[in-house]
DNA sequence: ACCCAGGGTCATA
DNA sequence: TATGACCATGGG
């Protein structure tokens, strides 16, 4: 079973995902901080908290008391050391001069300095260079090794650069950035309403549109 | 009442 | 290198 099949499969059944949902490129960096180990449900929550305080911005929530800025997080749960992560990634975006001066870096250059913020760990910084920057980098989220795994794939457990230089591998041309973004959207997808801990599926976690029955 | 959610940091061995 | 504790809300 191949990447690609995967993906052509879910792909089929679910059609595009339009990700990373929000407005902007700030919008989608704030939203991948938030939505650590958190329901995108209470992240919306808490964006939504933010436009109306016109806070959503960094300059704006540099300036903001932690105080402040942590009840307007509160919905996101974490929000204490949310408010901490949200203001260091802030304070970083305008020290580092901005988007266009970051979008100006090279891939592996922008990543470094991604997780040299504290807060910014390997996911969090490739849902922002995918996402936000529109660089070919796969992601690899607890749902990933879930779905890879069962469909034995992958153990599960490898780290997490290892898995990411697995799933980078053998894509071609420009086209990865579109593709990288699609899957990842795919497989949160497939997870929230199939591939959950607990799979739904008799046979496998990809249910009605199991690969293994496909073929 | 319990489990889970679009992780990461820090202390400890 | 590799565990474990901790962070906290809201929906199923």
């Amino acid at each position: 079973m191949s990447f690609t099949k995967v993906y052509r499969t879910l792909y089929r059944h679910y059609g595009p995902q339009h990700w990373w949902p929000g407005e902007t490129a700030f919008e989608v960096m704030a939203g991948a901080v938030l939505t650590q180990n958190t329901a995108w449900s209470n992240v919306e929550k808490a964006i939504a908290n933010l436009k109306r305080a016109q806070a959503l911005d960094p300059k704006v929530i540099t300036r903001l008391p932690h105080a402040r800025l942590a009840r307007l997080l509160q919905p996101s749960g974490y929000f204490n050391i949310k408010a901490k992560r949200l203001r260091n990634f802030c304070a970083w975006y305008l020290a580092q001069g901005g988007h266009e001066a970051l979008a100006r870096l090279a891939t592996p250059v922008l990543r470094r300095r991604l997780l040299a913020v504290n807060g910014i760990g390997p996911e969090t910084a490739d849902d922002i260079l995918l996402y936000a920057f529109e660089r070919p980098v796969f992601v690899i989220d607890a749902y990933t090794r879930r779905l890879h795994s069962r469909l034995g794939h992958v153990r599960g457990d490898e780290d997490y650069e290892t898995l990411r230089a697995l799933f980078e591998k053998g894509w071609r041309g420009k086209g990865k950035i579109r593709l990288f973004n699609e899957f990842h959207a795919l497989i949160v997808r497939h997870a929230k309403e199939i591939c959950r801990p607990r799979p739904r599926c008799a046979l496998c976690c990809l249910g009605e549109i199991c690969p293994a029955r496909v073929q």
